[in-house]
DNA sequence: TAATCGTGGAG
DNA sequence: TCTCCAAGATT
């Protein structure tokens, strides 16, 4: 016999109860038990908003520094509208996923521009908000103005799936809809914010990706995976992530004035709009010859490299193994308009541009930055 | 829709 | 050392 998706089934038998278990028993161990976030002492939607796109797929611990040190520079939505693209980078270095920051410098200028500095209310208001998508528009709305709209996170994802024992898996469209349309109906039964804070800290602290706490857990014993023991085979995924190799051949070329080249990466890809090293990338690894001879190519340069990282550096993306090699002009002299591509940069000029973890380090060891 | 976009910490 | 993946959004 035909039988209902365990969502949807779930859904329609929730509907004839009048507060969700989940509700009544995951509320008080949240006031209990939270953290202290700074984010959530505050109801200045700004702070929030700041505060949920720098935790995009970053722990708190990564993004606490940032948080601080983005409202210290840009205490207001119109400092950040006005503020220079690279002073703003400069802040973000590091943190990563840099279309974040453009995207929330636009969000600050449509925001100062046709918010008049006011701040949208709804869900679907904040939805227009570039960088802002389903999940920190209902973050943003319910924390700062209370909106019934479900907060649907990682873990948000990960402890449904396991209360419910679904097999679903959470990394497809419809799995997360189902989820959606299921919370977004619990939420009616609870203060929005306190619903939504709640629901991604029971994720976080107790229901956490491996070993999560069920001994201690006040929903153990309704919780359809623990019952099973399925909880380590709960949330299932579709996509696995596999690594390939990429190859970064980059050049550290200075001149007689103590200048080095660095060239602003353009908009779209990899560390958009930060500024690097002149770099080449290669999918398989090439013989040093054709990587020197390329990067002749490029610069008119006698051919005098030193290569400067005898063991490349390797810098891990999420979907790659970055194997990273820099080679510097070591005697000669580049003649002041020998490159067009990049921009000759101070010392005291290029400390206040953002770069990327790799670049930043590497200069930064060699006292160039 | 599937691929892309960083970095760092946990296990 | 290696895999996983974290308060996702965009194209």
């Amino acid at each position: 016999m035909y039988s209902l998706p365990i969502f949807v089934s779930t859904f329609v038998k929730m509907k004839k109860t009048v507060i969700p278990s989940f509700v009544q028993h995951i509320i008080p161990w949240y006031l209990e038990n939270k953290r202290d976030l700074p984010w959530r002492n505050t109801q200045d939607p700004y702070s929030i908003w700041i505060s949920e796109i720098i935790l995009q797929q970053t722990r708190v611990q990564q993004g606490m520094s940032y948080y601080h040190a983005l409202l210290h520079q840009f205490p207001t939505v119109q400092d950040l509208a006005n503020a220079p693209q690279d002073q703003l980078f400069r802040v973000w270095q590091g943190l990563g996923y840099y279309s974040r920051a453009r995207n929330l410098q636009l969000g600050a200028q449509l925001i100062a521009s046709e918010y008049q500095g006011n701040f949208p209310k709804s869900y679907d208001e904040w939805l227009q908000v570039p960088g802002v998508g389903p999940y920190t528009a209902a973050a943003v709305s319910s924390f700062a103005y209370d909106f019934p709209k479900a907060a649907v996170d990682g873990n948000v994802l990960r402890w449904v799936s396991r209360y419910l024992g679904s097999k679903d898996p959470i990394d497809l469209p419809g799995t997360k809809k189902n989820i959606q349309l299921l919370l977004d109906d619990w939420i009616q039964h609870a203060s929005p914010h306190v619903f939504n804070q709640a629901s991604m800290e029971f994720g976080a602290i107790l229901c956490t990706p491996k070993n999560p706490h069920c001994a201690v857990c006040p929903l153990n014993e309704e919780c359809q995976s623990f019952k099973n023991d399925w909880v380590d085979a709960i949330p299932v995924k579709e996509k696995k992530i596999k690594t390939s190799n990429l190859y970064l051949y980059a050049a550290l070329v200075t001149n007689q004035q103590e200048q080095m080249m660095l060239e602003k990466r353009p908009p779209q890809g990899i560390w958009g709009n930060l500024y690097t090293l002149p770099f080449l990338t290669f999918d398989t690894e090439v013989p040093m010859e054709e990587a020197l001879a390329q990067l002749n190519e490029r610069f008119p340069n006698p051919n005098n490299w030193k290569l400067e990282t005898p063991e490349p550096i390797i810098h891990l993306l999420t979907h790659r193994r970055m194997h990273v090699y820099i080679f510097s002009n070591l005697l000669d002299v580049m003649p002041k308009n020998a490159y067009k591509f990049g921009s000759w940069i101070s010392k005291d000029e290029a400390k206040g541009l953002g770069f990327p973890r790799v670049f930043e380090k590497f200069l930064t060891h060699k006292g160039h930055l």
